[in-house]
DNA sequence: TATGAAATAATATAGTT
DNA sequence: AACTATATTATTTCATA
């Protein structure tokens, strides 16, 4: 996938406001609103632009508590993971959850409206998960930096 | 803050497709136009709402590694503090950095092209902070799920 | 192959009730 | 909050480099 660097200059324009009007975006880039609009319509259908996402603040809808959460299985079994999976897509609370190197099998990333919330997702639900050993929790104290912006070098 | 139903609504089509017309959002919260217009913007004005981000294929874009970066400082000082969080704002691959309870100071979630540059990013960049004692990386095998949408209920 | 300009279609917002 | 009018924006068409 090459990028020029009208492509780039679209992508940072929508990595400040994804809700920026494509006429606004053309005049940073110092193209026309025609090309700006075939050139998003492209990065969107290749798949480089994903969707996009409101940015809302966590607190105010209630979730005071981010949470690290590193879960371990106690066999692995294609069906232990498979649970485990499914039981993770279908809990809102998690939003986001990776396989990890190290001495933990998965890192989840969990929001809760407090310590007593964050119990129950972890002890109630994923705990409970049939293959789930145990479950650490990290507790977010304070969030010095959280861009969903990556560099585009 | 209060939120009424249809405020849920508008939030739920954005975390859909920021993008979406204010038209379309408008046809499924069972509202015209106008009152979605007026809302959209008090929920931004009001901070709720903090911004809109693409969501963007990081392998696309030439990020094929991504890793959690646990960090200890090894004296708490504030200036330690200060440089260490500054350091951090400044280094575009660390998306996200947490001060977290537990036995590590710091969390981060860093992206990176390679092992190669990951290895620049810590041990070059971050562990040659002032203050900062050691690192250690967690790097994501898999991703499960990964969404940013919140909880609405 | 990609652009700019103009025309048309769609969308957003302000005024009014 | 809806309706209507106006302003803004998106997309299509088309000529051109």
């Amino acid at each position: 996938m090459q990028l020029d660097e009208f492509d780039r200059k679209i992508i940072a324009a929508l990595q400040e406001d994804a809700r920026m009007p494509v006429a606004a975006i053309a005049e940073r880039t110092a193209l026309s609103a025609t090309p700006v609009s075939r050139r998003l319509k492209r990065l969107e259908d290749e798949g480089l632009i994903r969707g996009y996402v409101p940015l809302l603040d966590e607190r105010k809808l209630g979730f005071a508590l981010d949470a690290y959460v590193l879960v371990n299985l106690d066999a692995h079994s294609d069906a232990n993971i498979a649970g485990f999976e499914q039981a993770i897509a279908d809990n809102p609370y998690v939003i986001a959850c990776h396989a990890v190197t190290g001495d933990r099998d998965y890192l989840l990333h969990v929001i809760a409206r407090d310590v007593e919330h964050l119990g129950q997702i972890t002890l109630k639900s994923i705990v409970r998960t049939p293959g789930v050993r145990d479950v650490q929790s990290v507790i977010v104290l304070e969030t010095i930096k959280n861009t969903r912006a990556l560099p585009l070098e």
